[in-house]
This record gives structure tokens, sequence and C-alpha cells, in this order.
DNA sequence: GTTAGGG
DNA sequence: CCCTAAC
């Protein structure tokens, strides 16, 4: 193994590098291959780069160039996304869970805030072998929970990497967790980095820099607090920086599973919570005699604006922009998106991450073969199927075939609830969407939910989707998921930079909605075929009830049409369902409840008018005559209903 | 196409 | 939510 110096370029300001970085293999090479005693293979390539200069740079500059740090390239990967590994070592069964932190131009003020948790000392003590970061020369990915200031990171790191790796004395065997490092600037899809190492939209970061407060999270960890940050500095969240976020897979491999004879010993959910990582460790080690690799993703999306849920998911992908012009998307720039006067609605998507991927492979297996397997990760994310939603205020516009100006997406006023999401084929189940009022969102969701809820399908959206009511037209748009799948065999390689950012400044046409990558326009396959789980929200609830307490429970089409009739999600046979399940939820305990809690006046108006229409049924049988339609149940006898129960 | 009910 | 029988 050979750890190559990389040189202090001193920094050039968030401009792009003068150089942009090149392919690995232009950069230089070396063999990774290089075993460690107990035969074991550091089974992982090391772009190490400290940021040296962070402190100097912070303010106007933003992208250094690394100062200096450790670079081991392998030949093999030259296109393949960066990596950037930190290794989780602990003595004695003791792990420590960094959070890498990927984020670009990290100023110090960011830098220093990120540190929570373990301190570079208590990292010591726990005998953190080393943390693996890379860093590019705008992007940086810290392992923050172990560093202090970027001078101790630097110390810390060449220490480590001295002491540890060079010498082999770091138990690498115990852990290797790879986190794709900074995507490309456009599109987290990219994965072909001569396609993509472009400028980077440094701007944001040259306006936000020092005000920046790291709102990294950890996916399984720092629910709250992540919700917290977000909402304060959304504003300076870059979707690149989101783009890092490491996720833990938290779903079921039995979805994600990529490569054949998957193995995953650490698919409970106690794995998504940091003192269990040691679980897993030691499930790993146990294991780690088979040879297999789990790869776990989950889905994510981009949004305009907002706060998501977990606090990583939300990035400005789109804003107003300034700029004019047919060049609609600038990747590179931030993202904007604006009205002309030619009534073209432009969009500029900063980016979509690819959902973030947990890889597991054999301590065995080369680092080249780790590359491959994250590249047929992402690949497999890809190609799988990616389907983009637009969501406005919390729902994602399914109606194709309405307009930009239909939707309300020709004015600026809306463009503050819009967002894009990006996610695989219907392989998950509800959206974490945690979309619209960045304020108030994710505080009333149920963080700790999270780590019982794999799919993350929490409340969180139920808040979103009350703030419409379905009766209400023009708020409800459909959300067609089915529309835009691509099935598995999309060609991987039809996934370039372009075509994700094909949905990059869209004309304000009817088609404008149906933002589908070009190279995805196949037709849905088996696995695309269950919709999106939307739970109903409060509001929702209060409507059906409404409505069925006037219309009886046998008449669904006429319940759709009355309450439901614009949101082309909800189904008759959705209402049916929901009113099925409503009056089970109305007859169970409230302990025995679960999901976002229904009002207990719901439920009971719910249990009323279950309880007259089924009297009805019953009469109604019995004269044989008056038709369903004759049957209404008025306010007041719904009231009474109700109250009798 | 709807409705009803099991899965 | 899906699937399907039944209408």
């Amino acid at each position: 193994m050979v750890f190559k110096k990389r040189a202090n370029h001193g920094f050039n300001g968030f401009q792009v590098p003068v150089i942009p970085r090149a392919p690995r293999s232009a950069r230089g090479r070396s063999s990774l291959n290089k075993k460690v005693k107990d035969n074991q293979v550091c089974a992982f390539e090391i772009l190490a780069s400290i940021a040296g200069k962070l402190l100097e740079e912070s303010e106007s500059s933003a992208s250094s160039n690394a100062s200096e740090g450790f670079i081991v390239q392998d030949r093999q990967n030259e296109v393949k996304p960066s990596i950037a590994e930190g290794i989780h070592h602990g003595s004695s069964g003791e792990s420590i869970f960094t959070t890498e932190v990927a984020s670009q131009n990290l100023d110090q003020k960011s830098f220093v805030h990120t540190e929570t948790g373990f301190s570079l000392e208590k990292a010591e003590k726990a005998n953190v072998k080393i943390e693996a970061v890379e860093s590019d020369n705008k992007d940086r990915i810290y392992s923050n929970r172990l560093v202090e200031t970027p001078e101790k990171f630097r110390e810390s790191c060449n220490r480590k990497i001295k002491k540890g790796f060079r010498s082999n004395k770091c138990g690498l065997k115990d852990r290797l967790e790879l986190y794709m490092s900074p995507a490309p600037v456009d599109s987290k899809i990219n994965v072909k980095y001569p396609l993509h190492r472009k400028p980077f939209p440094t701007d944001t970061f040259t306006k936000h820099g020092n005000g920046i407060k790291l709102d990294f999270r950890d996916d399984d960890e720092n629910f709250l607090r992540c919700t917290k940050v977000c909402t304060k500095s959304k504003a300076f969240r870059s979707p690149r920086r989101m783009a890092h976020r490491r996720i833990k897979n938290l779903l079921s491999s039995k979805y994600w599973n990529v490569a054949p004879k998957l193995k995953d010993c650490e698919l409970s959910r106690s794995d998504l919570e940091i003192p269990l990582y040691r679980k897993r460790k030691v499930c790993n080690g146990s294991d780690s005699s088979h040879h297999n690799t789990t790869v776990k993703k989950r889905k994510f999306f981009d949004r305009v604006s907002g706060v998501t849920s977990d606090g990583g998911f939300s990035s400005e992908s789109v804003s107003n922009s300034p700029e004019k012009g047919t060049d609609g998307h600038k990747p590179s720039s931030s993202s904007k998106l604006q009205v002309t006067e030619d009534s073209r609605v432009k969009f500029s998507i900063k980016s979509f991450r690819i959902p973030e991927l947990y890889i597991e492979v054999p301590e065995s297996a080369t680092v080249g073969s780790l590359k491959r397997t994250v590249m047929e990760a992402v690949m497999a994310i890809i190609g799988g199927g990616m389907h983009v939603g637009v969501l406005l205020q919390g729902e994602e516009i399914g109606d194709d075939n309405r307009t930009l100006e239909q939707t309300g997406l020709s004015c600026n006023e809306n463009l503050d609830t819009l967002s894009f999401m990006l996610e695989p084929s219907s392989l998950l189940a509800s959206p974490v969407s945690c979309v619209g009022d960045p304020s108030s969102q994710c505080e009333t969701s149920e963080p700790i939910r999270l780590p019982e809820t794999p799919a993350l399908d929490s409340g969180i959206t139920d808040t979103v989707r009350d703030s419409y009511l379905p009766i209400n037209p023009g708020n409800l748009v459909e959300n067609n998921h089915d529309s835009t799948y691509s099935p598995t065999d999309t060609i991987v390689d039809k996934v370039t930079p372009d075509q994700s950012r094909a949905i990059v400044a869209l004309p304000a046409s009817t088609e404008a909605l149906a933002v589908v990558p070009v190279s995805q326009k196949i037709k849905r396959s088996e696995f695309a075929n269950r919709r999106t789980r939307r739970p109903f929200s409060v509001t929702e609830v209060e409507a059906l009830v409404h409505a069925v307490e006037e219309l009886g429970t046998g008449r669904w089409r006429d319940v759709k049409l009355r309450a439901f009739e614009n949101a082309d999600h909800r189904t008759y046979v959705d209402l049916k369902d929901k009113w099925k399940t409503l009056v089970h939820t109305a007859k169970i305990s409230p302990q025995q409840r679960r999901g976002e809690p229904v009002p207990q006046e719901l439920l009971d108006r719910v249990l009323g008018a279950h309880a007259y229409w089924s009297q009805h049924q019953i009469k109604q049988h019995g004269k044989h005559q008056c038709g369903t339609g004759t049957l209404k149940i008025t306010e007041a006898s719904a009231e009474r209903v109700s109250t009798q129960v």
C-alpha cells in the first residue's frame, strides 16, 4: 500500500480547482492489495486528504485544495465514485461510530461545530485507529466525531495512519464502512468522474460560508437534533452536502440486496442505533468467514426547500433564480427556478443524491472488488429504476397532465414548497418527505419512531399533508409513481449526468411534470407495482368521516367523488380500506393504535357513523325498498349517532 | 366499474 | 395497500 502525500496546494478560494481532479489513474496509482498480517487485507483505499488551512480560509474563499493528506489510488477504479471510508474500530469490542461529515467547503466554524460526541481524546482512549477521509480540492469528508479542530484532525490522521495503517496495527478487519464521497456536482447519479468533475456551485458557500453549521446527522441517531438544526440552517444547506450524507440503510435487505447471496446479519432495526453498532460488528466478526456482500440502500429525495425529517435529506434543490436565458440548468451553480417572460419555467436542480448505501464486504475482498461492489450498488439503484417525483407543499404531484401553471408552479410563490424527489421505483414505502414549512414539519414528527420504522414512514408526512384539505381541489394532485417507472434493465450507462439533468430546466409545458429520465421510460415492471404508502392525515380522515356520515359506508365511489375528488392518489378502494381500518382503530385501545393519532373525536364519529349505517343497512335490507341513494344522514343525525356510541 | 372482504 | 370474487 502506498500512500501518496498530496502536496498542499493552498487555497484558491471557492473557485474550481485549476486542475480539476483527474481520474485517479491520472494522479498516481498504487496497489491497494497489500495485505496486513493475519492475512487480512486492508480492503480499502484511503483517500485521505486533510484540509490544512481551513482556519485561514474560512471566509471568502472556500474551496481550498486539500492541503495534505494521504492518498491511495487504485488504478482499478478510475471512473468510479470516490469513496471515503471510515474505519470504525475500537478495542475491546467497543466501536466508535463515527459520523462522516461530508461537506464541501467546510469552514472553520462549521467544522468546529460539527464535533459532537467523541472528542479526539475520547477517540484515542477508545482506540480508534484511524479515520480515513477523502478530500479533493473542494470536497471534503471529515470524520467529525473525532475531530475538534482541523489541526487536530490532521494530526490525528497522520498519526493514525502512521501508527495504524502503516504498521498494520489497526485492526482494520473489524469494520469497514464506505461512504460515497462528494458526488458529482450536478447530479449524484453521475458516477463517472471524468464526466462530472465540474465546477461546483461554490457560490452558495461563498455566501454562507461561515454561517454554516453543519447539519449533518447520523441517520440513525440524530433525528431530533438534526431536525432542529435543519430548521435553522436550511438556507445553508447544500444539496451536495446532503448528497454525502451517509445513509445507513434501514431497509430490509430483501429489497436492496444487490449482490447475490447477500448476507446481512445486521438488518435488525436496532442496527440503526449507534449503541448497537457493536452488535453489527460482532455479527460481522463472527461471520467474517463468509464472503458475502451486503448492500442496502434507502431512498432519498431532494427538495427545493424545506426540512426533512431526517434532517439530511433536505436541500434547496431549486430556488428562485436571478438567472435567465436558455441555460436553465446550471448544475454547478445554485439551483434555481425561474419564471421568465416567455412563460417558461426554468428549473435548476442542484443535485440528486444517490440513496445512501450501506455495504459490507468480506475482509478478504480487494479494494477493487469493493469499489465494484459499491458501483454495483449504485448502479443497481440507478438502474433499478429511479422515479422522480415533484412535490409541492409536501404533496407529490402525480398528475402528469397538469400544467405547471395549473399546478401553481408558474409563480414564485409556490417555489418554496417545491421539491423534487428521487426515489427507487416503488421499492420503498412512503417517501420520507417532510417538506413544506421547515419550521414545523419535522418537529411534530416522531423521531423516536425512526429506529423502528425502517421505511421511515412516520407521521412526518402526515403532518405535511395536514396542510391541505382533501376536499380542496387544486391542492392535491396525484402521485403517479407508476407512470414514471424505470425497470431494472435500464442501462447503467445511460444514467449519465446529462440525463439526470434532463429533469432540469423543464419547459412549462404539459409534460413538464412527467419528469422521467429519458432512458427510463420503460414500462413498469414487477418492481414497481405497489404504490407508495401514504398514510391518511387527520385532515383526510376528517374528510372521510364526514363524507361517510353523509353517504354511508356503501357508496365509496360517491365518497371519493365528494371528498377526495382531487386527491387522485386516493381511490375509493383506498377510502373504503381506510374506513375499515378506522373502524378497527376506533375499537381498539389507544395504546394499540399506531401511526399518527387520530383524534378521539373523529374516531367516535367513525364508530357513530359505522353503527348508524350498519343499522341502516339492516333496515334497508329489511325494507327492500329504499335505494342507498335515498339514504342520507344529516349532520344532526350523525351527531346523534356519534353521541350514542 | 363498484363493492365487499380477505390477505 | 393489494387482490379478487361478486355484482
